[in-house]
DNA sequence: CGTTACCAAGCAAGCGCTTGGTTTGTAAAG
DNA sequence: CTTTACAAACCAAGCGCTTGCTTGGTAACG
């Protein structure tokens, strides 16, 4: 457990989230994305959020849709290190998947739930560039799913295509958001664990654990 | 494949989705809807798909708010009969849990994907009082589900929750819509299959198939 | 003394929706 | 077959409001 903080304390909190106005004004616009969508969401109630007038906002950002692109790069470039941190940490391919697993719900359902449902849910409000760029983002995220999901289909824990399992993986892990309390009985571990069995299957005869 | 075409004939087009001035108006506000999102959607867009004036569309309906609650309503009812029709045919827990799925990616990604995409992405778009309706009208859907998983559930063929692996199931289907192609080489039944193994594993020793 | 952060006021455009009147389809009455 | 009657469908115009964003100026700080 000492472990895990020194992981988390070492990719940091989300870059440009902090106490700056910019990081304030991005905190505060993804949790009313979330709420209410972009579009439903005025540049005044962001402004409200923060204590100060509407007009003051764009001495920060050139325009609204700035700020929901701004949301999106932040939690990418945080939850890409987080992934990368948890390859790094499990260089088996059975740990490893599980760690990926458990990374991806922490940032639906926990510390970035609000920038990660702003993702999801308001792709569409971004210009057809920018979501090429954010793609490009997710690229690298994605990249390290696939390697690991490929390896276990190598050693034979897999039998499907990885693509379509990672896009399974994605649906199961996303949808969370709708449901999962973190105050309730099912543990983020536990839900982790229910995953891997999805993926890879029972653990027949391979031994222990 | 008759067999099926007649549940799919027996099932109906969608309901209040016809060749009237209403249903035309709801094909099109739900394509809308799903391409550029509720907020973003003007009722001149809708009007022009349709050929006639902006003002004309409130004589039809209300506000722009029942447009898009009448397009969850048709689509629920539409889809809870076509799930029904699934049970009915299947008695059998495994049979009936595969027609489930094939089902569900059938109203994702098939004949009503613009309005389940609607279901699923506007969702907060509707007022709270109208949530609470359409949650009451899913709740028919839901109950169908979990009543065949916790049938598995008791033959053995289940080891985790129904209603957490119900919304595992909800997640991998509705993400769907992001990705699957149906002129692709993957198949609607081949993926079908290909969730129902995530559901109950493997076939182990329990013979044909 | 310049940079950063902000306020007060308001503009132009787009929005959902209204209004008063006109066309169109239909079917019984003559 | 024509006339009359009526409701459903629609048009043309625009109202009132909210929106993202602009402008010109001010206060604080190093």
């Amino acid at each position: 457990m000492a472990q895990a903080e020194k992981v988390e304390t070492a990719v940091g909190s989300v870059h440009g989230m902090d106490d700056s106005p910019r990081g304030k004004l991005l905190s505060a616009a993804a949790r009313l994305f979330r709420d209410k969508g972009f579009d439903r969401t005025t540049v005044r109630d962001i402004a409200r959020e923060v204590g100060i007038q509407s007009g003051s906002i764009f001495h920060h950002f050139p325009t609204k849709d700035d700020i929901l692109f701004a949301v999106m790069v932040e939690v990418i470039r945080f939850n890409t290190a987080r992934l990368q941190a948890a390859c790094d940490q499990y260089p088996e391919p059975l740990a490893r998947l599980e760690a990926l697993i458990r990374a991806e719900l922490k940032s639906i359902i926990g510390d970035t739930s609000e920038a990660m449902s702003v993702l999801v849910y308001e792709w569409r409000c971004l210009s057809p560039e920018r979501q090429q760029e954010v793609l490009a983002m997710r690229a690298v995220y994605e990249q390290l799913w696939i390697d690991c999901l490929e390896t276990l289909r190598q050693q034979g824990l897999l039998e499907d295509d990885p693509f379509v399992i990672r896009r399974l993986i994605t649906g199961m892990a996303s949808w969370t958001n709708t449901w999962f309390d973190e105050h309730g009985s099912l543990s983020l571990e536990a839900l982790a664990h229910i995953i891997v069995r999805r993926v890879i299957g029972e653990p027949r005869d391979t031994g222990g654990v």
